[in-house]
DNA sequence: AAGTGGTCTAGACCACCCG
DNA sequence: GGGTGGTCTAGACCACTTA
């Protein structure tokens, strides 16, 4: 009973009929990446509602005028998103709500989108010092060698929430503190021209210690959260170690994870 | 001066040339997968050493008889991985080292990988009771729907590591107390058909109340690892919640995170 | 049997990096 | 300017799912 325009095949209406994309090959932006984020956003906003059939890629690459490798490829990515599942012999479906907006790896997201309203933070150290072992082994250095020591304090409404302490090799960068700050320290590494690649966690808790409570506002023997991070660039090269502390009343990592097939 | 073969372009030396893939058209397993899989040995026990340039893609594809896009594709698979690295005008190269293994997120992996030697695990309680308000809500069932409960020691060299507690929509799946102590949760769940998709995790501290102390074997008062999980499979259905406790002198969490460009 | 995604091919042109 | 990866095309056949 469904009426569709002259040389369409009869099939189930997809929710994407009602859509239009606008793709512009002019645009340095590769045409994939244009479509993928126009269907992110088409999810985003509700205009793809959860579970609805995004309809055969082979329609689809005729309608856009593209052709079906490009238009799998801009599948592919919010597949990878976790946005979009793909079962063969039936289609790919916009996944069921909840998943969303797969906050990234916390810890590090938070590094690079510090500087935002909420929390601030405060240097509290910016020199050079000699490697101790476990720095000098974390970052592929020799003992002794030099090495920028960071020591930053960050608070949220005014109070202590994780005392932050990055080493990173010396000369590496230019940690000018205001900017430090201001800005976040993997935004200015990017700024640098470092390109992050990797890095390897370790999330554990133990009990302040008198200092750390002391200095964090909380009570000897409190709970923290701790964690140690190696960050590497893609070369391979040890650009940042860092050990951290969380007061675990105001803080817990969150993230999200896909389970790769 | 290099020597080459009759034929072949002059060009720098690829740890590639010395190299032969097997390839098995008949095989069910994809080509791209199968040259994946050789690349990825290959880098494994060093065959091809970190640093290490591929050589360019259409060459490779012509040595192995296979177009460019599926070498391509080959060689994505490994980028996405965090074992190469490509630049464009450059070349695609061996990551350096470190990164290797990228350890998947642990916890899952812990759970996924569970009924190795090392660890076992105790079911201390497998039963069906109704649903109390936040798990309820982390499964989005309606407040006192039936779900089954699963409480389980976990212990290493006869020691306590952990208190994990889980809980299943009813009916979801057999939970037969012996196989779960031989298999693992994860595990029976992906062997009942159900395809975990992803998860949300939220990692954070607090200090022993003086039950769970006992149960752990630890002081009251000591700094415990806490994690929360919700785990959804491909239509978004939420298949498992679990609030679980660690020993902190016994346990942290360790993963790699690559950053995505 | 029909429809879907999964894989694969053989080309093409462009953008970027380097010497 | 020469070499690299990045993007894109227009087909093809296969495997799986559903009815």
């Amino acid at each position: 009973m469904a009426k569709t325009r002259a040389g369409a095949r009869d099939r189930a209406a997809s929710a994407l009929d009602t859509l239009h994309f606008a793709l512009d090959r002019n645009s340095p932006v590769p045409l994939y990446y244009q479509l993928a984020q126009q269907l992110e956003a088409a999810i985003e906003h509700g205009a793809l509602a959860p579970g609805n059939l995004l309809g055969n890629e082979i329609d689809l690459s005729t309608r856009l005028g593209l052709s079906r490798p490009t238009v799998r490829q801009a599948i592919q990515s919010l597949v990878d998103k976790g946005l979009l599942v793909r079962r063969r012999g039936v289609g790919t479906q916009v996944v069921h709500s909840q998943v969303k907006r797969p906050l990234e790896l916390s810890s590090l997201y938070d590094d690079l989108e510090a500087a935002g309203q909420g929390p601030t933070t405060r240097v509290v150290r910016n020199e050079t010092v000699p490697a101790a072992a476990d720095v000098a082994a974390a970052l592929g250095l020799a003992q002794g060698a030099e090495v920028t020591l960071l020591e930053r304090l960050r608070s949220t409404h005014g109070q202590p929430v994780a005392l932050l302490c990055n080493y990173l090799p010396a000369g590496l960068l230019e940690l000018d503190t205001a900017r430090l700050e201001a800005t976040g320290l993997y935004r200015m590494m990017r700024a640098a021209g470092i390109t992050l690649h990797s890095a390897r966690q370790t999330v554990g808790a133990r009990s302040a210690t008198a200092e750390e409570a002391a200095r964090l506002d909380e009570k000897e023997g409190a709970a923290l959260l701790t964690m140690q991070r190696t960050a590497y660039d893609d070369t391979g090269r040890a650009v940042e170690y860092g050990t951290h502390i969380y007061r675990a009343s105001r803080y817990a990592f969150d993230f999200q994870l896909l389970v790769r097939t």
